[in-house]
Formats: C-alpha cells, structure tokens, sequence
DNA sequence: ATCTCTATTGTTATAGTATAACATTTCACA
DNA sequence: TGTGAAATGTTATACTATAACAATAGAGAT
C-alpha cells in the first residue's frame, strides 16, 4: 500500500487527469450555486491552468488558447477574473501567475509554498499563520480584510 | 507630553524631514560597511521613495526624477534593486510599488499592513507570523528561503 | 417562436511594469 | 595620470494588464 505523502505538494505520480476532472466538476457545482454560468471559455481557462498544475502566466494560457482560436488577451483576464472572484483559482503575485485552488468552495486567501527550483507549489491554509496575522494587525489597530503569503524556498523533492 | 501611538502607522504630523534624513544617514552608514558606494542617483532615489512615505511605483519615481535630469527606467530599477539588495528599500509585491524599509540593517523579508482606502502602508516583522510560517513550511517538508507578507484592509485611520 | 435585456465575448488600442544589450562615463586605486 | 571595474546612459523591446466600444449569445417574458 502506498503511503500518503506529508506534504501539500503534488505526488509526482499522482492521477493528473483526474485531479483536472474533479476540478472541473467542482468548478461546474459551484457555478450553478452561485447562478453563474461556466461558459466554454471559463471551462478551457480552468482546465487549461489545472493541467499546467503549476502557477500559469496569463499570456502562456493565452498562448495555449490561441491554438485553438484567435484570442485576445482580455478574454484570458475575464475568464481568470471569474474564477478568481469564484475562488477556483488563487493569483500568484510575486510571480504574475496563476494556479487552481486547492480547496475551492467559497473564496479564501490561502498561503503559498513556492518552489525556487522546480516551480512546484503547494497551497497552505493554516490557522496558525491566518491567526498570527490578524492578532498582529488587531494589535497595529489594523483591520484586515485580506493577506498574501507567498513563501519562497525549496520543495521536498528538490531540496 | 505626546503620547506614541500604538500602531506601526506614522503619526499624521511626525517629523517628516528628519525621518528622510534619518533614512538617509542609516542608508550612508550601511553603505560604507558593506563598501557600497552610495550614487547621487541612490541618494535621490532613496530620498524620493521615503519622500512619499507610502508606496511608490518605480515609474512616478521616474517621473520625479525626470523633473531634474533625462532619466531612463532601467535607472530607476538599478538604483530600487541596489536598495534592496541592501535591505533600504522593500518591493511590495500586489501592488507593484516600493517603499522604504522602517528598520533597515541587514536585509529581511517582513511583513506589511497596507491600507485600501489611504494607501498608507506599515511595516511589521513579528516574529509569530515568521514562526507560524517557518514551521508551517517544516511540516510540509519545504525549505523557506523568503517570504512575502502583504495584509491588506483599513489601517487605524481610515476604520 | 420571437423579443428584449443583460451577461459575455470580440476587437483594437494602449497603459503600465520591467529588462536586455551595448555604449559611455565615473571612480577608486595602482 | 593611467587603468580596470562599477555605475550610468541609451535604445529598444518584452511582459503584464486594462480601457473602450462593438458584436453576440443566452435567460426569461410575452
């Protein structure tokens, strides 16, 4: 029996198709909850970021887009956009890329484990850390409403 | 007698010459002892983003210094990335901006409250959020290196 | 079925951010 | 004063993102 891995980070066996489906269908459920509409476009942006399952530029998946048919740069931010503002996907702003949500269901920061070496990322989201920043903003006077935490280093497998 | 305020924001009437000044001698100092040499062009870039005292994109920096001289980006990013490099200056990732670093000494990532409504920004470098950080990366088996911290929402001020 | 209103996408142009590559100048030290 | 390395100048261009308006498609009303 195989054991489960203690880390965020993707196998590097693991079932990429399906992690792309589930994605997906995850994605489609939570469209319809919201009474938003999962159009082709939004559909193929998604996919198209989960198969890279790493951070994606918005101009590699216009780039993969176009082969399809002539597409505009606009196109990719409204359907990324979308999905943002669904939380289907987090946008990574240290390296202007984007990347599936890892526990998509209603929008959330999230912390980010960055790999310097492979480009592999891990989604966090860890109470401990979500907690030492809002007590540390409450104790500034601060009101947060929302945090980055993108952590820059090296990935299990390529430490 | 003055009472100091709680929280990492400047004071709305703190002295805001002598904190350029001050930034500027602790920027010489810094200098010296890593045998840097500090440019004119460092010093007014240096000057013009504690000026601001929020952060400031490397192009209205640009655009100030125009008013002197002829003056190219890649000027403007060699002198921002020599300040950092030296820990003077931080690059805040979301909002592609700069700022002056509140405790500069030797480089070191930190954390920053930044407000939505007035822009005004704070640095924080609480050793909580760093741990939270260090060991939620441990956990995963991850190497951090560095970290960005960006908290975003209503400083004291603006609540 | 057709209409109509709104959401979505297409299209063109441009704004905003950052760096590559090579020429020239400046400065510390010999 | 000469010399080499560091810093800056200069030109061009790459990369990231959005404004503005036109065209189209889809849901619900009639």
């Amino acid at each position: 029996m195989k054991i489960k891995s203690h880390t965020a980070f993707i196998d590097l066996e693991h079932d990429h198709q399906g992690c792309i489906s589930s994605a997906l269908e995850k994605a489609e459920f939570l469209c319809q909850q919201h009474q938003q509409r999962f159009t082709a476009i939004r559909r193929r942006v998604l996919e198209l970021v989960w198969r890279q399952h790493k951070p994606i530029g918005a101009y590699e998946v216009l780039e993969l887009l176009q082969r399809d048919a002539r597409t505009a740069p606009p196109t990719v931010y409204r359907a990324l956009d979308f999905l943002q503002t669904l939380g289907l996907v987090h946008r990574i702003a240290s390296l202007n890329a984007y990347v599936g949500c890892a526990a998509p269901g209603k929008p959330h920061d999230g912390q980010f484990l960055i790999c310097e070496s492979c480009n592999s990322l891990a989604e966090l989201d860890v109470p401990t850390i979500t907690c030492a920043i809002e007590e540390s903003a409450a104790s500034s006077g601060f009101e947060p409403r929302r945090h980055t935490v993108e952590i820059m280093g090296l990935c299990p497998n390529c430490r």
